[in-house]
DNA sequence: AGCCGATCTGAGCGGAACTTGAGGATCACG
DNA sequence: CGTGATCCTCAAGTTCCGCTCAGATCGGCT
């Protein structure tokens, strides 16, 4: 059973390898998130079976390469890392990952989860996942059609014109922006922009979508679904097809 | 969506039941292993996506109780316990678990979870099927005869041609692809895209069946079958038997 | 403490989505 | 070929949901 293992730390990494070697595993070491969306483009090779996905990655940021791998393949996720906060969890797991455990961790229930994962997945691999350059933007910053997101500084701006938000205010748009086009669910914003468990009693979220819209002067960038939620429009509003996943050919 | 939730202790399962409630669960409460598994048994109505397993169960060993579903279903389960010994938690993965959550949780995470193992969970109509592994859902978009259906972006494209759904449409359209060729009963289709039992009284269904047709220009896809409910045409309308999933009992 | 911005709550409005009912079309079956 | 049941379409209601505004509450800062 072939398995990717996505992790920086070197020494972290052998130890893991040869442990799951020695359970019957066949173990693909990638370092960084770009090497590990490289490694499941399909290339005749019996495809991976579960990834583990450390979170504290160099070169980019362990969230966003999750949700590119969920974007084009439904190979199973398992997050294994050290931010224990109940935040990260949620995210993590919204994000489509179907795993997530922190270290330290067991290595029996390791083992134990990634076979339950594996029992799931045996997802058919007809889903192609798109090379790694095709899907530009999204690296530190944010960006789309002209709104630049720092998370590190918090800022935002459009067209180059600074725009202050408030933490709620931007804790929605990063929320958002992160897959531009992806409805989220109402829960799913309170649980990750609010307390989680928490459920909006009021008009809450309304008033801050509205205050957003207002305040980015970019009428129609976050659209209501109704029943549903809300999603940021991606790029081109009339010929969006085509997006994300590349189609799948046999 | 119907979840299964064992559960001895009164207060802790009517907390639950309040919570899962308010975010769209339907959830039948059984108090011990034995009603958990008459719940479990088929009787036409939707299936449970996920069961929810305390282990600390007066009648049997809740270990026991997981075994004997795995040994029927391959229904998503869920432990719930305070049993947070190692020894405990490899027990419960090995026996057929999907994940192993220990008390107290946080009631965020619990949610995200049930998401995510109800998203990796068997299609509906394959839970009576004793085989351990039962088909998958589909993670990607759905793709049947140029139609892409993207769940994740709630948008539907014929032939390339963006289609805006409303809701229920696109509920409709959503449960009706999963599993194409086989007709799903009104009853089920109520269940499943209107939350709680409720018949719909006057010609509810449809008139949604007839917009979804319309808007999706594709008479003849969306098929009645009289006085049963409805199905979607698969790839080749000839060989109309024998499609990809399971096959609906009775 | 007092101030001020941020967040939350409630009421009212408008429009989209949903439901209902009636009449016509279609199908299964005798 | 007739008949009843079922399904489809159309055109109303009716409900639900998101938006906005205004006021109340919370929380950090001086």
């Amino acid at each position: 059973m072939r398995l990717l293992l996505v992790e920086d730390d070197e020494r972290v990494a052998a130890a893991l390898v040869a442990v799951l070697g020695r359970h019957g595993f066949q173990v693909r070491h990638a370092r960084s998130g770009h090497e590990a969306l490289d490694a499941l483009v399909p290339d005749g090779n019996e495809p991976y079976r579960v990834v583990l996905l450390d979170l504290g990655l160099p070169d980019r940021d362990g969230f966003e390469v999750c949700s590119r791998i969920r974007a084009g393949s439904g190979v199973p996720v398992i997050m294994v890392t050290a931010r224990a906060d109940i935040r990260s969890r949620i995210h993590g797991l919204n994000l489509g990952a179907d795993d997530y455990i922190t270290k330290p961790y067991d290595m029996g229930e390791l083992l134990a989860r990634i076979h339950a994962v594996a029992r799931r997945g045996a997802a058919p691999a007809a889903v192609a996942v798109p090379a790694p350059d095709t899907v530009p933007q999204q690296r530190g910053p944010l960006e789309s059609r002209g709104i630049v997101i720092d998370r590190e500084r918090r800022r935002v701006s459009v067209d180059g014109r600074d725009v202050p938000l408030t933490r709620k205010e931007f804790d929605l748009l990063a929320l958002l922006a992160q897959s531009p086009g992806v409805v989220y669910r109402r829960e799913q914003i309170f649980s990750e922009v609010w307390r989680s468990g928490w459920e909006g009693n009021g008009r809450t979220l309304e008033v801050h979508i509205g205050s957003l819209r207002t305040k980015l002067a970019l009428p129609g960038l976050v659209e209501a679904v109704r029943g549903v939620g809300y999603r940021l429009i991606p790029e081109c509003p009339a010929a969006a097809d085509t997006p994300p996943p590349a189609r799948a050919e046999r």
